[in-house]
DNA sequence: CACCATTACC
DNA sequence: GGTA
DNA sequence: GGTG
């Protein structure tokens, strides 16, 4: 039978920790919500998205050159980025800039031979690149092998393995096509560490860049990979420097003899499982904001009528707190609805005709427009029973039926729970002492507190969730979501190489900070998914970066017969912590969503996984009402004949639907 | 007056 | 009942 | 709470 392992490691945090617990005025955590009042067009997240990159990746090289081991003298150039045209890494179309300058005299760069990798870029980036390459390196050639730079506009691993083999790209410098003409213009080589073409190869990037003053200190020449006596806990960062993958193997890629035995072409994934080369806008045309269906309206991060969603959700929080689920899904459709409407509301007139807004919420609506609230909202959240139930239900594993049970025994604070459920206050010198708790092979024991007369004090996992509220509570910051990615995607590739992923969740709907990191993966191979999960989360709980896993499942857990598509999922809830080794290190541990989908369902887990939720709602409402489909992460399957289906490609579960395509910037029919 | 998404696991 |  |  299935072995429900689940290992879990308890911080007991100090005693005065526990106080600041109870007592502290929420840390503000300078959230940049962006603009308010934005109309649809206005909101372009992939412009965001550029900025994190950015900004993550400056932090990758602050840490770099406060470990000594990026040399740069000045600081290097900003890299160049169009803000309009959020065209991604797509620095590929654009007109020759006129930049000429020293055209004559010397090369810039007369010992660099560069490759250009033509995928992604258009003829006239290609064209100008060639001649910049001419014109200013000692050429361009037509193998990656032979070349000392690889320019491309591809950022993403699994992409530029389609076109130059990864081995290889770890011995180049692997830039954008702005590190070219930049170099041209300042008449030498810069430094790549702020063109690197994608983020794993930043270390042999800088390594291998041309620039002048390479060699950094005195002290180590190539790279300080030798001497790494403890569990190469010392790994530098993030980027890749996997201890397989040997990085002084220079060029010659696998012709070692031992490799023979296992073939490992590492055979490029297909693309359709990569995401869609030029991405496939929103014809936000044929969305509908009056549509009933959340899927087939554009809703947007932020609103043009924000400050009414936001009391209205505190509405529906209440409602749902308090048990009233029914009438807590009327709050969300209207706050879905008016999520989606592009107006500032002035009137009521343009919120009477649209679906959801009965008798009810246009009162409230009405009350809004005239005063700037909603009364029934700040009573509400003026309410110490709102706030308590609020507190209670934030701790993983307390809903709102005990977070009530826990109201109506007295409890008010944290530091109730605590005590109610045996926290020991004891180790108040003790620096978050980690002590291991072996849960081993749990039988049906799950219904297990809770109702009175049980032990309803002690329930060890609340105790255990109770110590990782504080950390769970905050944000996370994009970048941190993506180094989160990397270093997963790491160890998964040491695990079962060839792996591919996409970070889902509010990150990939272009959320700023996200509460957790969900991850979906597949492997071109369907054979190599089935137990991936389960020995991913291991490897990382024993390399230190799991600490707590709330749940694992195996695809092997169908009811009886009947319930397709069974083994087509594995999914593991767990508390990840940044390796001290990366810069984002800083001991706060986060939720980690794993998702592994074999290929066949690897883009309905996506679209299920990317939600939002009541975007997922309505396409799984949608699929039924109007098809007699049953949509769920792990397949599409019609309901009189139980015949499935896989789409290919995200974009073809719409199609398979009739819905229009929606990205996912446009999927957040939630608050 | 029925429906409101979906499913398995802890 | 709680969770994605 | 709202819809059909
Ligand atoms: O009841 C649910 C909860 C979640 N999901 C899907 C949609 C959601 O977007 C995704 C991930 O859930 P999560 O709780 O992580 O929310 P999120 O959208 O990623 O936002 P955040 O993690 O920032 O809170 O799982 C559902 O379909 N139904
Ligand atoms: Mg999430
Ligand atoms: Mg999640």
């Amino acid at each position: 039978m299935a072995e429900s392992w689940t290992s879990l490691l308890v911080v007991r945090k100090p005693a005065h920790l526990k106080r600041m617990l109870s007592g502290r005025p929420a840390k503000a955590l300078a959230v940049n919500t962006g603009p308010r009042r934005q109309l649809h067009l206005a909101l372009h997240h992939d412009d965001l998205r550029l900025t994190q990159q950015q900004q993550q990746q400056r932090v990758l090289l602050q840490h770099y050159r406060s470990l000594g081991h990026m040399p740069f003298k000045r600081p290097a150039p900003v890299p160049h980025q169009g803000t309009e045209s959020g065209g991604e890494s797509e620095s590929s179309s654009r007109p020759p800039p006129a930049k000429q300058q020293k055209t004559s005299m010397q090369k810039a760069l007369p010992d660099t031979t560069v490759y250009i990798v033509q995928a992604k870029l258009d003829v006239g980036g290609i064209s100008e690149l060639f001649e910049l390459a001419e014109h200013h390196t000692k050429g361009a050639c037509r193998n990656a092998m032979d070349a000392d730079v690889i320019i491309t506009a591809i950022a993403m691993r699994r992409r530029l393995e389609r076109h130059v083999p990864w081995d290889i790209a770890e011995t180049k410098a692997v830039v954008t096509p702005a590190w070219l003409r930049d170099s041209v213009d300042h008449g030498r080589a810069l430094p790549c560490g702020d063109y690197v073409a994608i983020q794993d190869l930043l270390e042999t990037t800088v390594e291998h860049c041309p620039d002048c003053n390479c060699k950094p200190c005195a002290c180590s020449d190539g790279d300080s990979e030798a001497a790494t006596p403890r569990f190469e806990a010392k790994q530098l960062p993030s980027p890749l420097s996997s201890p397989s993958t040997p990085v002084k193997q220079r060029a010659m890629s696998t012709s070692t003899k031992k490799e023979e035995k296992k073939p490992v072409v590492p055979q490029p994934v297909p693309e359709h499982l990569l995401p869609p080369d030029p991405p496939i806008p929103t014809n936000l045309a044929k969305l509908d904001y009056m549509s009933r269906y959340a899927c087939q309206r554009a809703s947007p991060l932020v609103c043009p009528n924000q400050a009414l969603v936001r009391e209205l959700d505190i509405i529906r929080r209440s409602r749902d707190l308090e048990g009233e689920a029914r009438s807590a899904l009327s709050y969300e459709r209207a706050v879905s609805i008016i999520k989606a409407y592009p107006h500032e509301i002035r009137s009521l007139k343009q919120v009477e005709k649209l679906p959801f807004i009965g008798v009810k919420i246009t009162g409230l609506i009405e009350e809004f427009l005239d005063t700037g609230k909603i009364t029934e909202a700040q009573t509400i959240n003026a309410s110490e029973r709102f706030q308590t139930l609020s507190l209670f239900s934030s701790i993983y594993g307390i809903g709102p039926s005990t977070a009530i049970r826990l109201y109506n025994l007295g409890l008010r604070s944290l530091n109730d729970l605590e005590v109610y459920y045996g926290v020991e206050p004891e180790d108040v010198a003790l620096q978050s002492q980690i002590v291991e708790v072996e849960e081993k092979p749990r039988k049906p024991a799950w219904q297990r507190g809770q109702h009175k007369g049980d032990e309803g004090l002690g329930d060890s996992w609340t105790r255990v969730a109770l110590g990782l509220r504080e950390d769970l509570a905050k944000k996370i910051p994009r970048a941190e979501v993506e180094e989160m990615g990397r270093v997963v995607m790491r160890e998964l590739e040491e695990l079962e190489p060839g792996c591919v992923s996409t970070i889902v969740g509010g990150y990939r709907r272009g959320k700023m900070e996200s509460n957790d990191v969900d991850i979906v993966f597949t492997h071109p191979d369907p054979s190599k998914v089935k137990g991936l999960c389960k020995r991913l989360v291991r490897k990382l709980h024993e390399r230190g970066m799991v600490t707590h896993v709330m749940h694992l499942s195996g695809f092997h857990a169908h009811n009886a017969l009947r319930t397709h598509h069974w083994d087509s999922l594995e999914k593991a809830l767990t508390v990840f912590i940044m390796p001290p080794s990366s810069p984002f290190h800083t001991g706060v541990r986060r939720r980690l969503d794993l998702i592994f989908a074999v290929p066949d369902v690897y883009w309905t887990a996506v679209i299920g996984w990317t939600g939002s939720i009541m975007f997922q709602r309505d396409i799984r409402q949608w699929a039924k009402d109007k098809h007699g489909m049953k949509f769920d992460s792990s397949g599409i399957t019609r309901r009189y004949d139980s015949k499935e289906f896989f789409p290919k490609t995200e974009k073809e579960a719409f199609d398979l639907l009739g819905l229009e395509w929606v990205e996912p910037k446009w999927r957040n029919a939630d608050l």
